[in-house]
RNA sequence: GCCCCAAUGGCGCAGUGGAUAGCGCGUUUGGUUGCGGACCAAAAGGUCGGGAGUUCGAAUCUCUCUUGGGGCACCA
């Protein structure tokens, strides 16, 4: 990347520097090569010289003079001083070289590889599988997905991954409801249960059952049938969610069961490295996860709060991990905590992830700090799990705000919203604000804008390009002649020399940068702000400077700026899981 | 009460300790005998929630206050 090789050349001018003794001797610090804000001053700037006042004992002026004069950019780029800043504005030469670099890499165009092939599970999804995917899972999945495909691209061997929570007591009332179901439309006086879901589509899982199996399941024990349905109800919604993601081109590597932690024996397994540390305690009946080891205090029963617990700040998690109280058959589940911890090693132990992330919905930010605990207590690097928290959307119709819950079955899906606006616009509207920021779904207006969403402006530029290229395929075809003077031209003699000429290239070298920040910040958001800026520019160069038309070595060379700026555009579009369509 | 997140033009949001804080929408005024007008240009609009601190330098880091969102169950 530029960024890195000016910081490179600008620290070997600065050991230069005091080898020949214009600078005295110092460890050069770490600093930062940044983009002005003010264009006119150039491409890059880096203000290490002020940094290095102290150390130097020398004014900043004077040392990024110094700098400078050392400098060895081999017509990169031209420095400049101003003050204590050291300027760089990239060479016409250089960036004229830079339109070959991109078509030379083709889809591989923004690939770098901070990530060493170092290997990263992105866990996204994971929505309790008792119902369809709603339009509030669908921020997590984009996110997930996105990022997944950023890490990808910066170097990373990524993993993604949905959590099937397939246990506890959701899933029990969820196996209750569709037996209800099934068997009331069996006839059979069946009450529905007080925590039951209450959706419609549970009404579809039990017909769907019936017509392939009949009434065997009224036949059996009732809370052997409730468990079985229940398996297949999941199994069908998870199906649905599949189909689901496909439509905004989502795709898991693995579902990976919560039930599995029990079954394959696990979390009995990692349960004695907690024990053997002292740090499972007993209390009431049930099994404790004690950060410190220190014994539950004044817990008086459901809805109180170990007293030890309560002070977050004083870093002492204590966690029931299994009661009888929690559920009915122990055999099935534990808690949920219980499921974190052994899921937690498998990931970072049994399956090795260098780097797990969980994109979870801000709901979930107060389990923070006990899995890092549990993280902890087991022995691992709490640096290798990353707990991203996300806001949550509000969701608008008729200008009232939609309440959403999978149990009282009112649920906007993300198959609605796709089928309202599209799944570009969906997925650009959910990735397009950082995540700490909740977003607004309005679903009256989205629809109404959707033609003016901003995914389409960048899309728009990708048709256009395509319209240019299409229209220079079709008048070689006219014009043999044409074509052959066009053909011969390589534009390898011209140096692009416009000023939008020159902006656009600039802007086309960014999504390196992007993609580094995308991975390294975990904010997708980054991306939709780049495409946007980056058609804005092209626009700029499309008013400026005609492609067809011009003399030969100018079309030409235009012509592979435009096609850079098309594998541009596509690629980002690709980052962000979207299409980029040849005709709009 | 405790914990987490946020507060930036009218509205919605970007912003990597660095120079004159940007983008979209909206508003006002303009633009095409041009490769796609789903376009473009210009203008107006800001004490970056208040206060203190760290730093050569703070929208950015720390503390504090205010306001808003979320979380604090033997639920998930």
């Amino acid at each position: 990347m530029i960024r890195e090789q000016l910081k490179r050349r600008i620290t070997q001018a600065i050991q230069v520097a005091q080898v020949a003794g214009d600078l005295p001797p110092f460890d050069v610090p770490a600093f930062t090569v940044d983009h002005p804000r003010q264009a006119q001053l150039g491409d890059y700037s880096a203000s290490v010289a002020m940094q290095l006042a102290r150390p130097a004992h020398m004014p900043p002026a004077q040392i990024a003079e110094r700098i400078a004069d050392r400098l060895a950019l081999d017509g990169m780029a031209a420095v400049d001083t101003a003050g204590a800043y050291l300027n760089f504005r990239l060479s016409p030469q250089y960036l004229t070289d830079q339109v070959d670099r991109i078509l030379a890499a083709g889809a591989a165009w923004g690939n770098i590889d901070i990530g060493a092939g170092k290997s990263v599970q992105v866990e996204h999804g994971s929505a309790n599988p008792t119902g369809p995917l709603t339009v509030a899972s669908g921020r997590n999945v984009v996110i997930g997905d996105t990022l997944a495909n950023a890490l990808s691209a910066a170097g990373y061997t990524v993993q993604r991954e949905w959590y099937v929570n397939d246990a506890g007591n959701q899933i029990r009332h969820f196996g209750e409801s569709v037996y209800a179901r099934y068997a009331q439309a069996l006839g059979v006086d069946e009450p529905f249960p007080e925590d039951g879901y209450q959706g419609d589509y549970i009404n579809d899982i039990a017909k769907a059952v019936i017509d392939k199996d009949g009434d065997r399941y009224l036949k059996m024990p009732r809370a052997d049938a409730r468990r079985a349905l229940g398996k297949l109800g999941i199994d069908s919604i998870m199906d649905g969610v599949r189909a689901s993601l496909a439509r905004v081109g989502i795709h898991h590597d693995n579902f990976f069961s919560e039930r599995s932690l029990y079954e394959s024996g696990r979390f009995e397994r990692v349960l004695p490295l907690l024990r053997d540390k002292g740090l499972l305690v007993e209390y009431d009946g049930a099994l404790w996860f004690s950060e410190d080891g220190s014994p539950i205090r004044n817990s008086e029963g459901r809805g109180e709060k170990p007293e030890n617990a309560v002070k977050k700040n004083e870093a002492v998690q204590v966690v029931v991990i299994r009661s009888p109280k929690v559920i009915a058959e122990p055999s099935e589940r534990p808690t949920y905590f219980a499921s974190d911890i052994a899921y937690v090693w498998d990931k970072l132990v049994e399956r090795h992830f260098d780097r797990a992330i969980y994109v979870w919905g801000e709901d979930h930010q107060g389990d923070v700090p006990r899995l890092m605990a549990v993280t902890r207590a087991l022995g691992l690097d709490t640096s290798r799990i990353v707990l991203l928290i996300y806001r949550f959307i509000t969701l608008m119709r008729n200008g009232q705000e939609v309440r959403m819950g999978k149990r009282s079955g009112n649920i906007i899906t993300l198959d609605d919203v796709v089928d309202e606006v599209g799944a570009d616009a969906t997925r650009f509207v959910l990735l397009s604000r950082s995540i700490d920021t909740k977003i607004v779904f309005d679903l009256d207006l989205v629809k109404k804008q959707s033609d003016e969403n901003p995914v389409y402006y960048v899309q728009y530029a990708h048709a256009r390009i395509s319209s240019i290229l299409r229209k220079a395929r079709e008048e070689s075809g006219d014009n043999k002649a044409g074509a052959a003077r066009q053909s011969q031209s390589t534009g390898a003699g011209y140096q692009f020399a416009h000023p939008s000429e020159l902006a656009l290239i600039r802007k086309l070298l960014e999504l390196e940068e992007v993609v580094e920040q995308v991975a390294t910040q975990l904010q997708p958001h980054h991306f939709t702000t780049y495409a946007q800026s980056l058609a804005t520019t092209f626009s700029a160069f499309y008013r400026d400077c005609r492609v067809l038309g011009e003399a030969p070595e100018v079309s030409a060379a235009r012509m592979k700026l435009v096609q850079a700026t098309r594998a541009t555009l596509a690629r980002t579009l690709a980052l962000m899981g979207m299409s980029a369509p040849e005709r709009m």
